[in-house]
DNA sequence: CCTCAAACCTGGAAGC
DNA sequence: TGCTTCCAGGTTTGAG
């Protein structure tokens, strides 16, 4: 499953292939993965809305904070006379999930001639000549579709293969057209459009984002600080690392691969912790997240995916998660498995104590 | 403050 | 073989 560095080669994927390139159509094929994280009923557009507030703008960036992905937005070259709102930037905003995958694909027809800012290709009532097409597959009914002639629900998702929830048509500066997919499994991946503000340390983030600590590769993040707090908590140092709103990007994964690697037992609380150690804990989450960039993500069970449809190869590279019973690659001793809340904690017995030695 | 569990999903694995 | 149940994961929310 994608976790920040997987996340961080997906966007840099993304940010070399559709920086500049403009919206020109978008397909929700399940619209479920527009809700909204956590909250049930929460507000949310539904397919047609977002189709229509996508289609016309052009991806400034692609950004990216722990496993958030954000696309801010150009001003809709649709409407150029509205007058900008530089505060009220939108970003269409994307989390993988689980299973989530973004795929981008090369489409064989191109335009002729570069995008201008003014496209002819758009009409004066904002809706792109290719096309707003906007399915729930669950009732079998096309909510919107300029195409109906020629273009069912089923023909729709023959089209899109198994898993792809949403596509993106974007055409380039350089006028090459291209399909964004974004394919998910299990559906516990979302996309969203969300306005951007600071975020009290002089970054714009969406508000999704706005509640989350930096992760640990963002040069405003404070060793010191998050060190400072984790020796005042009685928390495990586990729920710590995996704390968003102290660090972010870490899932259990890497946040056992961390104590493996600074050899520290998981279930130990914050305040037990030396201050020594704890630094250690943040430098080793870096190393384990370096390592794993250096090989280009990581994929254990085939789901995830880079941007181009390529597999990862990080799974060799695991010391301790999912090797129970396997003997630990630095002494030898049977890793274990312990319940950590509804999850698994895997750890060397010997590497990890639970009680710190006399060091 | 902290922990746990539920909800959201699917499909593979395990149990019967 | 075929059915049912369980489980995994990230995130948010709410209960205790």
């Amino acid at each position: 499953m994608p976790e920040l560095p997987e996340v961080e080669i997906v966007r840099r994927g993304l940010s070399s292939h559709i920086t500049g390139a403009v919206c020109t159509g978008v397909d929700v094929i399940d619209e479920r993965i527009l809700r909204r994280h956590g909250a049930p009923a929460a507000p949310h557009l539904d397919g047609a809305q977002f189709a229509r507030s996508l289609i016309g703008h052009r991806i400034n960036a692609v950004n990216r904070r722990g496993k958030f992905l954000w696309m801010p937005l150009a001003d809709d070259v649709l409407a150029p006379r509205r007058i900008p709102q530089p505060q009220q930037t939108v970003a269409l905003v994307a989390h993988l999930g689980m299973s989530g995958q973004l795929l981008l694909r090369d489409c064989a027809a191109q335009m002729h001639g570069p995008v201008s800012p003014h496209m002819s290709s758009f009409d004066s009532q904002g809706d792109a000549v290719l096309g707003v097409q906007s399915r729930d597959v669950q009732h079998g009914n096309a909510i919107s579709d300029e195409f109906s002639a020629d273009s069912s629900s089923r023909v729709a998702l023959a089209l899109a293969g198994p898993h792809v929830r949403a596509r993106l048509h974007l055409v380039r500066a350089d006028g090459r057209a291209i399909e964004l997919s974004f394919v998910d499994q299990r559906i516990f991946g979302r996309l969203s459009l969300e306005t951007l503000a600071d975020d009290g340390r002089g970054r714009l983030v969406p508000g999704s984002v706005a509640v989350i600590a930096p992760d640990p590769l963002e040069p405003v993040f404070d060793d010191d600080a998050v060190v400072a707090c984790m020796r005042r908590s009685r928390a495990s140092v586990k729920a710590l690392l995996l704390n968003q709103r102290l660090i972010s990007g870490v899932g259990n994964i890497y946040a056992d691969e961390s104590l493996w690697r600074a050899r520290i037992y998981w279930a130990r609380a914050g305040r037990s912790i030396a201050t020594r150690t704890l630094h250690r804990l943040l430098a080793a989450v870096r190393e384990v997240f370096a390592q794993s960039l250096d090989q280009g993500g990581t994929s254990f069970d085939s789901l995830y995916v880079n941007v181009n449809g390529e597999s990862g190869y990080f799974s060799r590279s695991l010391n301790a998660y999912g090797r129970e019973g396997r003997p630990c690659l630095r002494c030898g001793t049977l890793i274990r498995r312990e319940r950590f809340g509804s999850r698994s904690s895997y750890y060397c017995p010997r590497c990890q104590r639970k009680y710190s030695l006399s060091s």
